[in-house]
DNA sequence: TTAGGTCTGATTGCATCCAATCACAAGAAA
DNA sequence: TTTCTTGTGATTGGATGCAATCAGACCTAA
């Protein structure tokens, strides 16, 4: 598995990806059904690569698919979402550990590029995506597993409420990510196991505790 | 969800369900090969539901569906068995944590009675039923949320190797598995959350640890 | 013998049609 | 009015036929 970009050749899976790319941009938004027959006519295919894209979808978590109902783009509730996060505290800072001694110098220095992009980011949009792109780069050592796809599917899900969220979260907020952001690149280059683990675990943590404090911003 | 048993008024379910089975009881094994043609004829069914059964088993980790080529039963060499164990001692403890505020008193009486015939399990087969059923239970509690889909996946991609291994694994196992359960199930019904965590943690590392010790049992 | 290319049968992917099911609105009874 | 029933249109699920693709056998040339 490729977790930054995907290619398959295959309609179904271009279907799938378009949609996707979708979502996770908040073109589609959560709780939107899915009808087959628009979607067909949208893609100027049948409605058979349509059903395949949505269990694909559906196993991305980005999709709930009903028995004789339809299709909606996944809904999280809040505790959700939190419980998303305290999985996330987990999960990622293994997934690190498992991934930098395989991590090339190449990857690497893709990795600081992307760095510098995501410090430089202006608009909460480009922050989103940088971020997202940075984080799933430290990973890709460790791509081909079982924790790649549970990884994703967590960034996937939680896409369009990390969008959301963003917006009401203080500068403070982003001051914090830039340094620990900083912190975890060191680790990473030096290849400091634990020290990488316990940034990232911070990390996700203060975020989550940081949504947390925030009246619920409905 | 429902981490137990399952039900779903749809032949493309019922077709995954029956597939599931079949790759848990062994009867379909690991490496093997899936035509739609022929599944269609065993289920007397046209090949439309059996593709979506093959996505649905995909998205649960059982089946690995390449393009233009086909399906197979999804396989595990070592290392992934092993990366999965170490995701579950993360993952299971905290899956545990939030479940326990939530279990009824009907549903710990439940867990009892299983972990009683579990102590009494005579075969392997039997014992890796029970074994399922017990854990999957202690997570009822946080059953709905996605932690329940991550592990649930866990467990069924490793059943096939649970059964291979627990045939090389010696006596002594079983021995301090039932002396776990016992203590894991003390600590569920005085709620001690902390407990319960390092109990669990301690068991599923365990049985990774002795796994590893022993020569590839291929 | 072996490496490479080509061809053919097997199998998957997609389109289309029909059947099954559901959600919702309109009407009837309390 | 409210609740229950019933019917109808919209939508999904499943069957079938055809097109696209792949894997493996066979053949040829070095």
């Amino acid at each position: 598995m490729v977790l930054v970009a995907d290619n398959d050749s295959a309609t179904s899976h271009a279907i799938a990806n378009n949609l996707k790319e979708k979502i996770l941009e908040g073109k589609y938004k959560p709780g939107m059904r899915l009808i087959q027959d628009e979607l067909a006519i949208e893609f100027k295919a049948s409605r058979s690569p349509i059903r395949e894209a949505l269990r694909m979808l559906e196993a991305d978590g980005l999709v709930t698919i009903k028995t004789h109902s339809g299709a909606w783009i996944t809904e999280l509730d809040f505790v959700e979402f939190e419980e998303l996060y305290q999985i996330r505290e987990r999960v990622e800072p293994l997934m690190l550990r498992l991934s930098i001694p395989h991590l090339t110098t190449k990857l690497i220095k893709e990795l600081e590029a992307t760095l510098d992009k995501l410090n430089e980011a202006t608009s909460v949009e480009q922050f989103l995506k940088l971020d997202r792109e940075f984080h799933l780069m430290t990973y890709e050592g460790a791509a081909t597993s079982y924790l790649g796809e549970i990884v994703q599917r967590m960034w996937n899900t939680t896409q369009p409420y990390r969008r959301r969220y963003s917006q009401i979260l203080e500068r403070e907020h982003f001051t914090s990510a830039h340094l620990e952001h900083t912190l975890l690149m060191k680790a990473i280059k030096r290849a400091d196991l634990d020290d990488a683990e316990r940034i990232l675990y911070g990390h996700i943590r203060r975020t989550r505790l940081e949504l947390q404090e925030k009246p619920k911003a409905e």
